[in-house]
DNA sequence: CATGGGATTGACT
DNA sequence: GTCAATCCCATGC
């Protein structure tokens, strides 16, 4: 492992979710001998009705509205596993959803599992890199200072990351809110930034 | 209990 | 650009 290994602590996710998104970018993703630097990551809060947790708290939800610095994994369309990590206090249903890694350790694990070679297309999206990781439903609930998903603090290279913020991809409600956060200039990202 | 809608992806025109 | 795959779960009867 060349990454460090220092934990994101709860704290850091016990705090306002754009904010924790935002200061995620260039943090590390780990799982299972993959490891990969997040390069983009959007917010969500149940005070707004793209969050799945606006509905209030039903079975699905409880992860949302629990603890701080948990995964959040859950079935997109039938077919993808979409990895978050829980934020803000107890209580309020909040999330960061990773959308997108650059891939940095085990790599050809990540190959393998997504059956194609290009390091730009392992991790470009929220379903590619739970697959690329090996990451599943089964993770939902789960600590992310813990494991076995861990999310680690940014390597000294990431340090001074610049962060672009964009409006959020792919939803219907909500679509104004500027909660999509990339590093400025990545070529792993799911979407380019969009310029206005 | 039946229904409908996704925080997506990859294949195809 | 279009579109199907596939399943969890919230909602409504």
């Amino acid at each position: 492992m060349t990454a460090s290994d220092a934990p994101v602590k709860h704290s850091f996710y016990d705090r306002p979710v754009v904010e924790v998104a935002r200061d995620l970018i260039g943090c590390v993703v780990h799982h299972d001998g993959c490891a990969g630097v997040i390069v983009e990551c959007e917010a969500y809060h149940d005070s707004e009705p793209a969050c799945h947790a606006f509905v209030g708290l039903t079975p699905r939800t409880a992860t949302l509205f629990g603890p701080p610095g948990r995964a959040y994994v859950y079935r997109s369309y039938g077919v993808h596993a979409l990895l978050n990590a829980v934020s803000e206090p107890e209580g309020v249903g909040a999330a960061v959803l990773i959308r997108a890694l650059e891939p940095l350790e085990g790599i050809d694990l990540m190959r393998a599992r997504r059956g194609m070679e290009r390091v730009g297309a392992l991790c470009s999206g929220p379903g590619k890199l739970t697959q690329a990781l090996g990451i599943g439903l089964h993770h939902n609930g789960l600590d992310l200072a813990r494991g076995p998903v861990r999310i680690t603090r940014r390597p000294s290279v990431w340090r001074e990351v610049q962060v672009a913020v964009d409006k959020r991809i792919g939803i219907t409600k909500a679509v104004e809110l500027p909660w999509r956060f990339c590093a400025s200039g990545s070529r792993f990202l799911s979407r380019p930034v969009r310029v206005h």
